[in-house]
DNA sequence: CCAAAATTCATACTTTGGTATGAAGGATTT
DNA sequence: AAATCCTTCATACCAAAGTATGAATTTTGG
């Protein structure tokens, strides 16, 4: 198996130099201004009702804290880690490896025939032509036929290469 | 080229199923406690000096914002995108897909000797005797001679099946 | 070193595979 | 209806594959 694995660690100069970030900081800047003029809002409310400074502090330590943690992850939201995996995946996937069945397309493509492609799976199978005759209830002579043609199609001049390449090609598994 | 990519997208509560991150939590009720203390110095001081309110509020909102951007920066750290490119590799022949070497077991196992199974790996590529015996520079009787100690040991009477019979033992790909 | 195994090669023979050619019947399409 | 493709089969011939046997040389393991 090979693999690789990419991590490009964005430094915060590099962060610095998209233009949108400009507008990230713009946005921010509007928050903490809301939050300062809201903060005016609640200050003189509660030192008004009851003077309250602690509870004061509380709020506005918990507004802050909020504003910043909202901030803090939009400035680290760009800070991704990228891993770039290289797996393993066959040429020209013709058989559908969901259903398991052939693909219909390539063989056509091929211009092999239902009969020569029954062939040349009982041939990937190690079977003799007499054998390929007795199990399809023709003769030798049939399977010859259908071997040559395929062969044709297959641009191989022999069953062994013939196996290979339609394996290669995922025609036959 | 072939490429899909995935983004896990972690959820806040997958996030939470990871066991260090409660210590992250600690830490940050660490540092949110030692900010509340350093609130209370600064409260009592800047009350007594001036009573000044406003200044009090911006250092209080500066020490939390702070805190909250380091916080919700150390939350968002773990963001990752990974990308798996699946690239074209045809399988090496001789590989036994659990250990990724060549299965020298099986091999003994079934006393094939290694000049056999560099014949059988030439067969399975659908390679003629005489091509083979080219390729090895030995004569076509040698070849034939190994081919038939390779089928008597793997128990066909053809190529093919000797083909067929090695890749489903996992002795060839 | 010696025995066993591996590798090499040959000769003769049988079997299987593959090519070439022709042909006939069936199904499909134009 | 004609053309085309698929499937079937045959005959003949050549090439390749496979078997059997024997033997010489090299390599390897105890």
């Amino acid at each position: 198996m090979y693999s690789r694995v990419f991590l490009p660690g964005f430094s915060f100069m590099q962060y610095l130099r998209h233009a949108y970030m400009i507008k990230r900081f713009a946005i921010y800047g509007i928050l903490i201004a809301a939050a300062a003029i809201s903060l005016q809002l609640i200050q003189y409310k509660i030192l008004i009702i009851n003077h309250s400074i602690e509870l004061y502090s509380g709020v506005l330590a918990l507004i802050f804290t909020i504003t910043g943690i909202y901030s803090g992850q939009r400035l680290s939201r760009k800070k991704e880690v990228v891993i770039e995996k290289l797996v393993y995946a066959t040429p020209e996937p013709v058989i559908n490896t969901q259903t398991g069945e052939v693909d219909e397309q390539l063989r056509e493509k091929l211009g092999i025939s239902k009969r020569e492609f029954e062939i040349l799976e009982l041939m990937s199978h190690g079977h003799s032509n007499q054998e390929i005759a007795d199990k399809l209830f023709v003769s030798v002579s049939t399977v010859k036929t259908h071997t040559s043609n395929i062969f044709l199609k297959l641009d191989v001049r022999r069953r062994t290469a013939a196996v290979k390449k339609a394996q290669d090609l995922n025609l036959i598994a």
